[in-house]
DNA sequence: CAGGCTGTCGCCAGATTGTTTACAGATTTC
DNA sequence: GAAATCTGTAAACAATCTGGCGACAGCCTG
């Protein structure tokens, strides 16, 4: 799960980050307008924090750039402005919800998954692909109607996936989702062969068909058939 | 047990605060429509304290927006307006019951208690759950007829989990519901480590199953079967 | 077929997360 | 108001996960 942050105050954009990091998703930051266009175009995230009082250009510019794009990402504006003026426009333009400061981590939380379960799978309480059911909201799969177990990196490995069935993933397009731009590691993504290996090795040892196919020299992909 | 309190009259919404928090509830408030709205849409609550009279928007409009929402908190209206026509337009927009200011906070308090129980386990009197019988209203668990004396975070523990079967509860969630979004313990979670040592020990002691299962780095679920 | 990539597998140290114990202050009980 | 109990914190300890390494196997090019 990819989120971009686009606060321009520090002390706000830290703990931002840093809750949020510490709730299990992929983080980036932006400061300005201008910064989040940028990666906004570059990057694939699941939802897009937006700060209403940007300083060089206001952040419902950035909305209405986000939903212009049809960018996939979900948007939540937050903003000091309690006016109901802001509000409606925001989601007017698109958003997907708003949160007036200050506000509650744990409330910021809830939202998010909200609006993260909503877009990504149309609000379907749960996925069907081949002999497994996932249910996105309780981080349960089930193989054959048994349940697996598997850790936070399995499944978001595996959700990524789903998400993209018969698309060959790259190694660097799947790190890129799950772990982020996080610079230093950009010389060796040979980690995602770990998780591969024990993703498959679950999911063969719960009876699971072999979906997961290496496509050599440029990733992987998920078979429907 | 979590309660929200909708009222902008400040003096009385701070009786009514300490009022609550006093009797182990835990409690939030809203002073307008919107306020309350965006907690609603957010939280799951036992119960909504509604008062009528409010500024943006008629207590009547909330009572229809919770019901329409099929929200599962129970309803207790307060007004001032001795009305009959407000009384009956309230409940039969689906308010559980209706209280006249001014009343005595015990007389508040039972009727509290008599719509969280019928509420919350649809009226039954006592719940079971494997060898687990529960009794809400007077706050007694049996273990196998025997009973088992638990103290109030042990108790709201597990009728939060027991609310909850089969899901995944982080322990965000959690502390979410037991103790509110107090912020300041935002940073650590931890004394809910403490509280499941505690339920855990007592429930074995007296020769429980095991129902609590720990899902490492996610949370505790309680499992059927 | 040799040599260089690319991917698989087993292993493991460090990090993260959960359990247990001990305890000081708060709260309740008597 | 003293005693008992409860609550949340801290710290030691245990379980589990993560990501990196090296050995090896498969693939692809020349």
């Amino acid at each position: 799960m990819k989120i971009l942050i686009v606060e321009d105050e520090a002390p706000l954009r830290s703990t931002l980050l840093e809750f949020l990091r510490h709730e299990g998703y992929v983080c980036e930051v932006a400061e300005t307008y201008q910064q989040a266009h940028e990666k906004i175009k570059l990057y694939q995230y699941d939802c897009v924090l937006v700060d209403l009082t940007l300083p060089d250009g206001s952040g419902l510019n950035l909305v209405r750039t986000l939903k212009a794009d049809k960018s996939v990402a979900g948007v939540l504006i937050i903003s000091a402005r309690g006016s109901l003026d802001d509000k409606v426009q925001g989601l007017e333009l698109g958003a997907d919800d708003y949160l007036p400061k200050p506000f509650h981590l744990a409330e910021l939380n809830a939202r998010l998954r909200s609006i993260i379960r909503r877009r990504q799978f149309q609000g379907q309480r749960h996925i069907v692909f081949r002999d497994l059911t996932i249910f996105p909201d309780q981080t349960l799969v089930l193989v054959k109607e048994k349940p697996l177990t598997l850790t936070r990196r399995e499944y978001d490995l595996l959700l990524f996936l789903l998400a993209n069935p018969n698309r060959v993933l790259t190694k660097e397009a799947i790190a890129e989702h799950i772990w982020g731009d996080d610079a230093d590691m950009a010389d060796s993504f040979d980690f995602i062969y770990s998780h591969f290996k024990n993703l498959r090795k679950k999911l063969q040892e719960h009876g699971a068909d072999n979906y997961i196919r290496t496509i050599y020299g440029l990733g992987y992909k998920l078979e429907t058939a």
